[in-house]
Parts: C-alpha cells; structure tokens; sequence
DNA sequence: TTTTCCATGTAACTCGTTACATGATTTC
DNA sequence: GAAATCATGTAACGAGTTACATGGAAAA
C-alpha cells in the first residue's frame, strides 16, 4: 500500500535521516500503529531516490558504517501532501479477515465457538488495556490521536464481541 | 491472507461447486464482506487439489464450458475448521493506512485539514448508510452478523471522526 | 449483430516478507 | 571473548492484482 511511503516521506519532512535510523524510529516509538520492515525501507528509500522523491548524501563517522542521508526534495514534498490528502479524504478497508470468519460461526459447535470468540475477546481486552496504558506524552499529539482512534475502534469491537457472547447464551 | 481460503472452503462446505461458481456467488452476495478476483480463486483451487484439500470431477453440459466441480476432501474439512478456529480466536490487525495518515494531521493547513475529515467523515455516513439498507434477508444470518460487525465499527469510526472535526474547531 | 455471459486460465508485475551476508564497533 | 548495535543491502519466495487470451452460447 501507500501507507509506507507516506509514513517514510512524513518523517523525511520533519527531518533528514538514513535508512536505519528511520527504521529505528518507526520500531521504538511506532510499532503501535505500523509496522515496515527494513528491506522494505530500503527498498523504498532507493524508489524515492530514482522518481527523484529524494536527494542523498553520504556521511561518515571515523570507522563507522557510511550512512545515506535522505533528504526530501521539492518534489518529494509535493509527493507527500498529496499522498497525505488523498489517504485522509479516503476511508481504508476494514479488517476482512475477521468478517470472511464471523460468516460461518454458525459451521461451529456452540461451545467451540463460545471459546473462539471468548478468545478473541480476551485478546481484545488486552489490546485495549496496552493502548490506555500509553502515557501520553510519550507521543506527539499527533501519534497520539492515531492511538486514540484505535482504541476507539478496538473498545467498539470488544463491546460488539461481548454483546455477541451474552446473545449466544 | 488466509481469509480468501478460509472463504473457498467455508463456500464449498455447504456445497460443492466449480471456481465460476463460487466466484460469481462471492461477487453477487458477499462483495460487502470481502472480494477475491478470478486468478486468485483458480489459483488457490488449484493448491487445495495439490495439497489434497479437494476433488475435482469435470461436467460438461451439451456445448458450454467444461466445469471443473471441487468438493472438498475430510483433509479439506479438517482444514477449514482448523482454519476457521484460528482465525476466529485470533484479532486482525486494523487499518493501518488510516492511522499513519492521522499521525500526520498537524501537517496541513487547519482548512485543508477540515476538508479532508469532512470528505472521509461523509465517506464514512455513505458506508453506513449503504450497509444499514442492507434488507436483512438478503443473507443468511452469519453474514448479517459480519455486515453487522461492520456497521458496529463504522459508526464508531464515523462518530470518532465527528467528535474530532468539532474539536479541532 | 454486437454485447454480455459462461468457464477456464496464463503472464507480467508489484508489494512485502524471511532469511542471509558483511564488517566494524561498542557493550556485557 | 561473545553478543548486540550500527548500517547497508541481496536473493528467494509468496500472495495478490491487472491485463490478456479463448471460444461457444445466450441475450439485447
């Protein structure tokens, strides 16, 4: 998708990095709310350098590994308004996999299904109690409204799960 | 993912069918919940008879297009109850494209900001709008159950953005 | 008679993942 | 002295998409 792109180009915007050191950031202080894997970073930092997203440098420190300084062009900004426009205005699918399964709930023995769900629902519950325990501000507001977007949609979730249960009784 | 498999067996539980078939089915019926383009349907039916999953027997009515008819094997239904276990207990992971592009919100300027919330809030009204139309025998009722999961998260997502568009005034 | 439907597929491509490779340097 | 960190990447693979190919039958 474009989520990567926009994600990498965001960050690019506020700041100049090297690829590891965007990767990095993304891990420690995004993983709540993506995820990119490294070949994934580098490989798109290369994409953004041949469409001219980006310019490079190369820096060294001593012996250290030489690092590839990535730098937001003219264009690259550009890219990256508009990339943010478009995903905003846009509304993302939602989490199919979880539907395609609740269509044949009913192909399961009422106390096999009552576990799957009951499951499911504990793990919601954690993921919800994860996500308040954020402090605040170890966040941007912004990562912070992300934050809370998902755990709107996670309490609605697990409250539609326990709903279900007591219905199944 | 595994949901289109999940899907493809569910499908052929109830019935035995050839690939047109099901694909047409999903297409028509089940497009609110999830959709699976023809190559990929062929292809996975073509796995799940290497892998043992299902038999294939060919029918041919007078001139038409040969069928190839899968029905699936006791591996194919240990399979999908397996499958369908798993990805019951399991939660999905949400939309990710939406949140990375809240993380940025701080970057545009407050009336383009508003403008993007309100295009994705009113995309969001249309959606619920579509699925609360929706005639509740048009399914059987697991599949109202997963169109009602849905609206259940789109009002919540609809009624986070609200909040957030009066806010930010 | 032209379009749509039926029924199958292939080929080329994109995107992302996992696993591996390198080689110095700092930390335990 | 071993392990983790820094910094880059490659190679192989898998899942899914788009576009294309075929060829008869029914519908407009």
């Amino acid at each position: 998708m474009d989520h990567n792109a926009l994600l990498l180009l965001g960050l690019l915007r506020t700041q100049s990095q090297h690829g590891y050191q965007l990767f990095d950031f993304i891990e420690r202080n995004l993983s709540r709310i993506t995820s990119l894997k490294k070949p994934t970073a580098y490989s798109l930092l290369d994409r953004f350098y041949k469409e001219g997203l980006v310019d490079v440098r190369v820096e060294q420190e001593g012996n250290r590994p030489p690092r590839k300084v990535f730098e937001l062009t003219p264009s690259g900004q550009a890219r990256f308004l508009e990339l943010l426009h478009e995903t905003l205005s846009n509304v993302a699918i939602q989490n199919t996999t979880g539907d395609v399964a609740l269509m044949f709930l009913d192909q399961l023995e009422p106390p096999e299904r009552r576990a799957c769900l009951e499951q499911r629902l504990s793990e919601l519950q954690v993921r919800v109690s994860a996500l308040e325990n954020v402090p605040e501000h170890a966040h941007s507001s912004s990562v912070n409204l992300a934050i809370e977007h998902q755990l709107t949609l996670l309490r609605a979730d697990r409250d539609w799960h326990e709903h279900l249960i007591a219905q199944l009784e």
